[in-house]
DNA sequence: TTGACACCACTCCATGTGTAGTACTACGTT
DNA sequence: AACGTAGTACTACACATGGAGTGGTGTCAA
């Protein structure tokens, strides 16, 4: 088992890449190897089989899904009203859909966690973890609405986002951004 | 090309099953004839390739999906105000949540839809007549809400299915049913 | 009798795993 | 400066699996 970090981390993200573009069973070594431009083999030596390589893309994938600390911080700012809000939800949905690859690799590694217990349980922890911080972030931001709000808020954009990059066809951007506008809206009405 | 239509029909239906079980790319012709208990060869007779495979999946999944005639009829019964829409809407999950299979496979088709252009005009033909459906319906139902609101529980109770079939420890039971209730009530608040 | 379909067998091909072995590189030691 | 060593990159191969596609034979019903 080699240690490399980087490049470690380089094959992974390579992997994320094949998960959205081959689907789960087309996630080998050798499609990683091939995506990560290593010689083959390589992705053997830092897995212990494919199981491993599962759940080490599910430990990752959603570090790379999160919005990082500049993100964050520009949200903290101005009135937290509805507006604001609405507006907040808008570049979410933005930002996930620009990492197209990144959000499909997760929808395929969801539909492989039915199959693989370990891989279940890094995703059940991740995004349990990533609901309750998104509850309590929004507590503590003066934000409207409830922590309900919050969760209807998580379901409805991410089928949304779902739609958007699955069947692009079915809704337009417009549609789209009236939705997300909708959302905010309505999921406050307690 | 075979065409014995009830062989062909038990043949999607199997391939519905594979797709499931073993994903996109567990879709294999060889599967199918295993999952059907036919001869192998059997389904390289009924389908010219495995994107025709794809395609045939795709139109047939969805009617598996919606629901029977003695369920839309007894719909229309009783007064159709907000407890009776979430009556219905808890009835909805159910029934697609138990058929588990039939949702994992669409949304393998889903995810597979993006590299196989047939198989997306497909689905998003189906999935656009079904939300224009259901907005119709809801308009002649009396039951309260815009199509908005129509718009935005699809989206909510989607995502909430997928949560339940794929990682089923993220929400409880309980909580699953409160979040339709909430779902329902507050996409109501235009 | 004939035609359509079920069934079976076989060929050809592609892909992937796991591992053993070799080459390289950087670093520490004397 | 020369040497040794350890860890990693790279290569090659043995072995196994799985699947597509097709041609041919059997079977049954009209």
């Amino acid at each position: 088992m080699r240690r490399n970090p980087e490049r470690r981390l380089a094959l992974i993200d390579a992997a994320i890449e094949v998960l959205a573009r081959e689907g789960a069973r087309g996630l080998t070594f050798r499609a990683v190897d091939a995506e990560a431009a290593v010689p083959p083999g390589t992705a053997s030596n830092y897995f212990a089989n494919r199981d491993d390589l599962f759940t080490q893309v599910g430990g990752r994938i959603y570090e790379r899904l999160l919005p990082d600390e500049a993100t964050i911080a520009r949200s903290r700012e101005g009135v937290q009203d509805q507006a604001r809000y609405a507006e907040l939800m808008h570049e979410l949905v933005d930002r996930i859909s620009a990492f197209n690859s990144g959000y499909l690799a997760l929808l395929e590694l969801r539909l492989e966690s039915t199959r693989r217990p370990e891989l279940r349980a890094v995703l059940t922890k991740r995004i349990r973890e990533d609901i309750d911080a998104n509850i309590a972030y929004h507590a503590a931001s003066g934000l409207p609405g409830d922590s309900t709000s919050v969760v209807l808020l998580y379901l409805t954009l991410n089928w949304l986002i779902v739609e958007r990059l699955t069947l692009p066809d079915i809704f337009t951007e417009q549609e789209i951004h009236e939705l997300v506008d909708a959302a905010v809206r309505r999921s406050l009405n307690a």
